[in-house]
DNA sequence: TATGGGTATTTTCTAATGTTATTGATCTGT
DNA sequence: ACAGATCAATAACATTAGAAAATACCCATA
């Protein structure tokens, strides 16, 4: 039987949080729908940032929750856990990603969020941001991509599970973090951060630590790709997308879903 | 290498439509966020009707899409095709349920959707509809709702093909078939139609149709369900729930998600 | 009632993935 | 530098699920 988390929810404040205005984040479309536009208005809104360790859980399944949440910089995730303890991670968040849309509309979400690393969270309050957001038909407009979004990142993964072989998935793990990074503009060249335990790699992908193991030793094995302490790097991308049918098509926010 | 659908799109419309106000799936939550409230606007929008044969393409995935579909009448699924044929049924679509809630977003969708049985779908002009339920703050509400839903699903199937058996997957599938057909309306007693071929089945579970007709078996074996001629029945349903982990709160649109 | 197409079932065999257990490497804090 | 913890790699074995092929079953229709 798993345990929930290693962490208890805990956090330090950022004093003082950056100022969205100057936001790095800002430019890149997989940001919150809010600290892109209506800088002004956001004003208004009570931002504050913390800084939370790793392993740590932000809030749990059907628990009600006040705020809502993008991450400002760190890795978490998404995960149910079933009633014996199997757990299910639905989605890794890096940094600009917002991580509690839903709570936008409801207030309780059916499913847990951890952080992977330490992490920075800007942290609004759910009501008001809610009424915010419904109150510009631009920022509506941008909230109802992002759910749209999240559902077709959903069904490729959903697809993932169900029909793609394990080195298949594990190569499409690869190159859907290593383009989300580089539209988040978090990265540069072929080399990225992975913190992913094997373990969780194994609860996203629906195999075991030991299969992860060994199918990433079978890509290391034939060239495609190297890891070492945390860093990923791509060795042959071409093939890792020829054996993985990989495209970012759905990554895109605009366009076609 | 699979065939994409057995017939090409092909209806006939049928005159006069349904008179929404009049519309037997008006109570259910699982409707439209149009056609349950403000029934006298709704008048407004050009709605129309088709009759589909069974196994017919409704749309493709990533073509742009200019209608927004509910299901009348019948049943439907979504998929998604992968390059080499391979099949994962996203969901499948019953009485009351719209087919197409990301359009009145996004020009186009992730996903293909086809008909299973005869169908009667309600066809409305997709950018009118958009703007409509944009225009009230209570539809705008429902319709964020009912992404926040179908995420939700998607989340719990996903949970299903990576950390559930086959046959706790196939024991979750009927039983939530069950329940939604129950809350859409559709049913009564322990028995109904259950229209699927094992090749759905297959595809909508991530298994082949071989381990299917296992898995079906081993619950017939054990007393748990009956299935003759397109009729499912749930002869056990206590133990069904147990051995599946069944539970429901996901099919509730309010409150938690 | 006979026929044919589409489904479902069964069997046998094989490949993919899970389980258990062990070892070694790496990291962390003292 | 050491102790304890976490993590990764490997091996041997078990189980689950996929592949292929043959047969049986339906059901619609002529």
């Amino acid at each position: 039987m798993r345990e929930d988390v290693a962490n208890p929810t805990s956090y330090q404040e950022i004093v003082p949080p950056v100022d969205c205005a100057a936001c790095p984040r800002r430019p890149h479309v997989m940001y919150s729908p809010i600290c892109g536009e209506a800088i002004d208005a956001l004003r208004g809104l009570r931002l504050r940032q913390r800084l939370v360790p790793a392993k740590t859980l932000i809030f749990r399944e059907d628990e009600p929750v006040e705020e809502f949440y993008t991450l400002f910089d760190g890795w978490g995730f998404r995960y149910k856990l079933l009633a014996d303890g199997r757990r299910q991670i639905l989605s890794f968040l890096l940094p600009g990603d917002p991580l509690t849309l839903g709570v936008l509309t409801v207030k309780a979400l059916s499913y847990s969020v951890q952080t992977l690393t330490v992490a920075r969270l800007c942290v609004f309050d759910r009501e008001e941001t809610a009424a915010f957001i419904q109150s510009e038909s631009e920022l509506r407009q941008r909230y109802q991509r992002l759910s749209v979004h999240e559902i077709a990142g959903t069904y490729e993964r959903l697809a993932d599970l169900g029909r793609r072989s394990a080195k298949e998935r594990m190569a499409r793990l690869i190159l859907d973090i290593h383009a989300r990074l580089n539209a988040n503009g978090v990265m540069q060249g072929n080399t990225f951060d992975f913190p992913l335990r094997q373990e969780h790699v194994a609860d996203a992908l629906g195999l075991t630590t030991i299969h992860v193991s060994r199918t990433l030793r079978a890509l290391r094995e034939e060239g495609l790709v190297a890891y070492h302490a945390n860093a990923m790097q791509i060795l042959d991308y071409q093939n890792l997308v020829a054996i993985s049918g990989f495209r970012d098509n759905y990554l895109a926010l605009d366009g076609t879903a």
